[in-house]
DNA sequence: CTTTCCGCACCTGTAGGTCA
DNA sequence: TGACCTACAGGTGCGGAAAG
């Protein structure tokens, strides 16, 4: 069984920092009775403990039960006595472990049906013709126009958790539920790859009305396909309370193709009842849907013009497979949302090192995990002074910020295809003292030439050069290809890096590093003297979308606001290459003892 | 001599962690 | 949102030993 885990957050039972002043925490533990009562057993399957249910926060990790069954595995038959296996998974919300461990107990909490990938073929036959996604029988309200309590994307949440769901229905304005910088980045972004999309459809309409002014966008919706519409943009429906506003409803033969955009450059799993419920909503109301599609960003296009930006994928088949699911689970989530907020358990599992069967077999790093939380102590292999021996002589310390746009912004590039806009560069010197260089892209140009001359200028006497992971590494290899007239320098630079990440991982643990081994776990821990508390700008993403922002959007954001920002984000660069130092250092004494 | 089994090395697919 | 890396599980193919 899966040893590909770690200890996680175990222990850390209230690593919250967000208030959660109703929250879910009544609903976290076990019930008493004979449900909480734990025996091994080599069938059948139960947990040890329960987890902190779904936080009303959207938890974009999945929730119980999809990921722990989808990441279980059958036990090995050939083992005539098997040993107890346990998979642990991460709650992401709350940063919460959680083990599962094939047990005979069961519990009263109701499984929520889950969209299951692959499971569909089976069921085609389910819908009344091929390639037909309107349903003649269907029982649904149509063309109700009162206030609608689902949406599409409330629809898919429920999916999720109906938990989840609840909480967005009659919490919306809670704050763990406000879009920080980095959603509301991608929200944007997900909004001009739709407007891109609208180029494809000439003569195609939108329906160019508020969100909130639903009556009058179901009747502009319907007015355009009287008209004849070649393509209607934002087409919107509403039936058995359930609010869609699709976003290209094609004219197709004798019926409409319903079009989803992602700004994703696949085709996901997650995408098919996300088009269902539009489908099923529009069919409801009187509309022939004879094919689905989902227009995603297509990974070969590249800026400016070479190839399709988009591509198309045709779902008709595992939407039609889907489609009998949908009235069930949106009666399903009506009738949750109509009484108090469900009791879901998220996850089922150990939460506490102490539950850990002692027999489960351990790698080195998890045995050392938890020894040291069982010592309460820092461990540090006798191996660190060898494993930091590469780290001598004439050192740098490199750091990059990319930028990541859906839509690419510079030549070359495909979409999302990260580029470096920023570095920070600490560089020993023989006197003990450190040196440092930055570059910060400014204004909309390819930021990638200037900034590779100026690393490889700042790089050029550095022996070794430090990173934490091998991202940096890979974002040089890319400079390589978009500055040719610098790629021997930069090939030379590559082979000068060394990665700190691992020598970490495979000689030091410190209970506080929670089971990550994330430079932001570990630096408190190890170098507690430095901190980011005195930055604006303190996690990478952030930083990436606010450069997005200096750059392409510059003009919209007040001169002075402009240089503080970029002042922050310098200030950060520089403390992550900082910190690198301070940990080499820190790493240094260690291994001395 | 052939067949079968086992351990081992190697390959591949997947999940989780990490970066931005 | 993507991509990379690592660890692991599970499959395959090989050689050698044991059994027939």
């Amino acid at each position: 069984m899966s040893d590909s885990w770690n200890l996680g957050h175990a222990g850390a039972t209230n690593v919250s920092t967000t208030t959660m002043p109703s929250g879910p925490r009544s609903t976290t533990t076990l019930p008493p009775g004979p449900e909480s009562s734990v025996r091994f057993s080599a069938s059948g399957c139960a947990c040890i403990g329960m987890a902190p249910s779904c936080a009303r926060n959207a938890a974009r990790g999945s929730c119980w039960p999809a990921a722990a069954y989808a990441s279980r595995r059958g036990s090995s038959p050939s083992t005539s006595t098997p040993a107890p296996t346990a998979d642990i998974i991460r709650n992401h919300s709350r940063r919460v472990l959680l083990v599962t461990v094939p047990l005979t107990v069961h519990l009263r909490s109701r499984v929520p049906v889950q969209y299951v990938p692959g499971g569909v073929e089976g069921k085609a036959r389910a819908v009344d013709s091929p390639g037909l996604l309107s349903h003649p029988s269907a029982t649904l309200r149509s063309m109700s126009t009162q206030a609608a309590r689902l949406s599409k994307s409330r629809f898919t949440s429920g999916l999720q958790c109906h938990k989840k769901l609840w909480w967005e229905v009659h919490e919306p304005d809670a704050l763990e539920l406000q879009p920080d910088k980095v959603l509301q980045d991608l929200f944007d972004q997900g909004r001009q790859v739709g407007e891109a999309a609208r180029a494809r459809y000439p003569g195609g309409v939108l329906i160019d009305l508020p969100h909130h002014a639903r009556a009058e966008r179901v009747a502009a919706t319907h007015e355009a396909l009287d008209a004849g519409a070649p393509a209607v943009f934002e087409a919107t429906f509403i039936a058995d309370d359930t609010f869609v506003a699709i976003d290209v409803l094609e004219k197709q033969n004798d019926g409409y193709r319903l079009t989803e955009v992602k700004s994703s450059s696949s085709l996901k799993d997650e995408h098919i009842p996300d088009v269902a419920i539009q489908a099923r909503v529009a069919a409801a109301c009187g509309v022939k849907i004879t094919a689905a599609a989902v227009l995603h960003l297509n990974k070969d296009f590249r800026n400016p013009d070479t190839g399709d930006l988009f591509a198309r994928a045709d779902v008709t088949a595992p939407v039609a497979a889907f489609l009998p699911q949908v009235p069930e689970e949106v009666a399903r989530q009506r009738e949750m949302l109509a009484g108090p907020v469900p009791d879901v358990p998220l996850a089922r599992g150990i939460t506490s090192i102490a539950e850990l069967p002692t027999r489960e077999k351990l790698n080195f790093t998890q045995q050392r995990q938890l020894k040291a939380m069982a010592e309460n102590r820092i461990i540090v292999e006798p191996t660190l002074a060898r494993q930091l021996e590469p780290f001598t002589g004439r050192l740098g310390f490199l750091d990059f910020e990319t930028i990541a746009r859906a839509i690419p912004v510079w030549p070359g590039m495909a979409p999302w295809q990260q580029a470096a806009a920023q570095f920070s560069y600490h560089e020993r010197q023989p006197d003990g003292n450190y040196t440092h260089a930055a570059f910060l892209a400014e204004g909309p140009r390819d930021a990638r030439p200037p900034l590779a001359a100026a690393m490889v200028r700042a790089t050029a006497n550095a022996e070794r050069v430090v990173m934490y992971t091998p991202f940096e590494k890979t974002r040089i290899r890319e400079l390589q290809q978009a500055v040719p007239e610098l790629a021997t320098e930069l090939a030379a630079l590559e082979a000068k890096l060394i990665d700190l990440h691992p020598v970490v991982k495979n000689c030091v643990y410190h209970p506080a590093f929670r089971g990550s081994f994330s430079l932001k776990y570990i630096l408190t821990p190890l170098v507690p003297e430095l901190t980011y508390d005195d930055l604006v700008i303190v996690d990478g993403r952030v930083a990436s979308v606010e450069i997005a922002r200096l750059l392409f959007v510059a003009e919209k954001i007040p001169r002075n606001e402009r240089d503080r920002v970029r002042q922050d984000l310098l200030n950060y660069c520089e403390r992550d290459t900082w910190a690198m130092v301070k940990l080499v250092e820190r790493l240094r004494e260690l291994a001395a003892r």
